[in-house]
DNA sequence: CACCATCAACCTACACCTAGGTAGGCGACA
DNA sequence: TGTCGCCTACCTAGGTGTAGGTTGATGGTG
């Protein structure tokens, strides 16, 4: 049942080897070994490694913006029940996209094969965003009043830290990091942390 | 003026290597090229590469280590003052300690050059002692109750990642992340999040 | 003091492997 | 007949690690 055109395919082994162990971490061999192809077939595909590296980035952040858009959208609702909306629409997309995950953080801890700065750069409308949303409900009294760049980035520490780093979650926790169950407390706790802080 | 060993220059200029480009991403040959020596000549310091990272990261950890054990001797104070001692304790250290920042996030998403299992072990301690000052705390009611693991996560997310993700920060504020200003206005809201979130 | 053995710290040269990337051919299929 | 997807064979760069030699300091001994 292979309904994956070779390319598609490529696009997602690649996903899983980069997200796992990184840019340099990652060989051609492998991703080709496990597509089943050799490696000049799968070059073929992708002129390089870099541009492999690049298709998947952007296809994985191509998915991320898509879910921004729909979860900011229209600003539904106003202090921290929009708050809330938008972290569990964020922790449901990290919980189904663990690869992206780690390859955001990758990308992060490395400053990237150059590319860095234009993730940045696709990444900085939501951050603003999202900033002049926060100002805007600070303003209003809907939320304490908090620097709302440094509380976005408080966020991105909070939630995708434990996603990230999972294997050392698993030594600390002495359970799956990713089960179900902690995935949940995990959820939970983080918004329940926020609404805390953020409601006045 | 170069009062350093070559062995202690080596750990120096390795350290600062690792930290910045991961395991993978850094050659024997330029920390070699840049302690001013050949490859050879540093192997016969370091058996490997492996051995010579192994030493960074327990040198980088046994500093952490000495430092949390001076942060948290005596639990001087109760609740909240004691975390905030505690807080500012470590952020002063992280500051200090920019290489050890991002070593341990290489580490942590690596899951390390099998590494990684033996430093959960050495840090397990350090986290079940939090633990159980946190649950102390909270039964007694002089901090806001949560679950105290998760807790403990939360922090080290918040904290560490501004820290580690210097690029990231750096296209999404437009200013230098690691600025004397930049750290003091991190860190004052950090401790901002947390106390709003823990205080009663 | 003169002599010699030892050893640490460095070197050059080399062996070996794996990486990314290229050249060119072969078969299937429109 | 052309083109697509894949192959084998090859090239080069750069990585870790080893062999073996040189130098210079140390320190015991006749």
């Amino acid at each position: 049942m292979q309904t994956l055109g070779t390319k598609a395919l490529i696009l997602d082994v690649a996903l899983h080897r980069f997200a796992e162990h990184g840019y340099n971490g990652t060989s051609l061999n492998e991703i080709a070994d496990k597509v089943g192809i050799r490696r000049p077939s799968l070059l073929h595909h992708f002129p390089s490694k870099e541009a492999l590296y690049r298709a998947v980035l952007l296809d994985a952040f191509a998915d991320w913006f898509a879910l921004l858009e729909v979860a900011v959208a229209g600003d539904v609702k106003r202090g921290w029940p929009q708050v809330e909306r938008v972290l569990r629409a964020a922790f449901r997309f990290f919980e189904d996209h663990p690869d992206f995950v780690r390859l955001a953080r990758w990308e992060a801890l490395e400053g990237g094969p150059m590319l860095s700065q234009e993730l940045g750069d696709l990444l900085r409308p939501f951050f603003d965003r999202g900033t002049e949303f926060l100002e805007r409900e600070m303003d209003a009294g809907r939320l304490r009043r908090y620097d709302a760049r440094q509380l976005l980035l408080t966020g991105y520490g909070a939630v995708l830290s434990y996603l990230s780093d999972a294997s050392l979650m698993t030594s600390l926790l002495d359970v799956d990091p990713l089960s179900i169950k902690m995935l949940a407390a995990r959820r939970e706790h983080v918004i329940d942390v926020l609404r805390n802080a953020l409601q006045p």
